[in-house]
DNA sequence: CTGAGTGCAAACAGTTTGCATTACT
DNA sequence: AGTAATGCAAACTGTTTGCACTCAG
């Protein structure tokens, strides 16, 4: 999974959808800006390179990704984790934890659902803002 | 924490809030509706009782429980729990694990965050969705 | 009595949709 | 050529804010 770029656009063509450039864009922004990004980013970026792309597009490409499970537990450099963000700052970071993925994948057993994602959000005090 | 809504209510009161009755109406509300509500459900809520509370409020009082923590672990019933949310209808259950909590707990303790609350959100698909 | 709190309506921010135009295949 | 996909702008949904009025303490 070090290409999600190239994994993404094979699979929209595989399901008939074609390669636009506003398309590749926008799928190639999410492979840059990491997860967690607003729309309004994506648009920044693109404007700031001097590509335009309509915010319609970029919602509706997301959409799609959305749809075919694209951007689901797949980050772009494929790793899965999870977020922290600080209370005071909003600044956001992330961690992985296998102890913690463990718990949910037995606790996922347990259930009824057929379960086939998860987040975790921790909520605290960053080191910096903590600090002061 | 069987009496959230006098627990709440005497916090607000303690911290110098006035008791006033679209707050109160709100504070009832949120304990009968109980966690993940919208402010428009709670509007709705008020709206069918005849009592007619401006969404205005509704957004007021509860960023003023999420500041005094009033909203925070603590739901109405005080038990802490989970969201399993289905891919497929929407429908959203809950869930407790200490299995999981302990893992959190663990995971907090390493991180250099000051760690005071987390959520875990569960996706899947639903068992009524699953079987046709 | 007096200012904390309210309701209203206008302002905002984020997202969705209809439609005429563009551009892959 | 034909139609999927785009950009624009208007429509929506959800939330916030300014201000004159109200009512709890």
């Amino acid at each position: 999974m070090t290409d999600w770029v190239g994994h993404a656009q094979r699979e929209l063509e595989r399901e008939g959808y074609r390669l636009s450039a506003p398309r590749s864009a926008v799928v190639q922004t999410l492979a840059d800006l990491g997860c967690s990004v607003t729309a309004k980013e994506i648009a920044d970026r693109l404007h700031d390179r001097g590509q335009e792309v309509g915010v319609a597009s970029i919602y509706r490409t997301l959409e799609l990704l959305d749809n075919l499970r694209l951007t689901r537990r797949v980050g772009p450099s494929g790793e899965h984790h999870h977020h922290i963000v600080c209370d005071t700052c909003g600044q956001v970071s992330t961690f992985e934890d296998s102890d913690l993925e463990r718990a949910i994948e037995r606790l996922a057993s347990r259930v009824d659902y057929a379960i086939d994602g998860h987040d975790v959000t921790l909520r605290g005090e960053c080191p910096t803002c903590r600090s002061r």
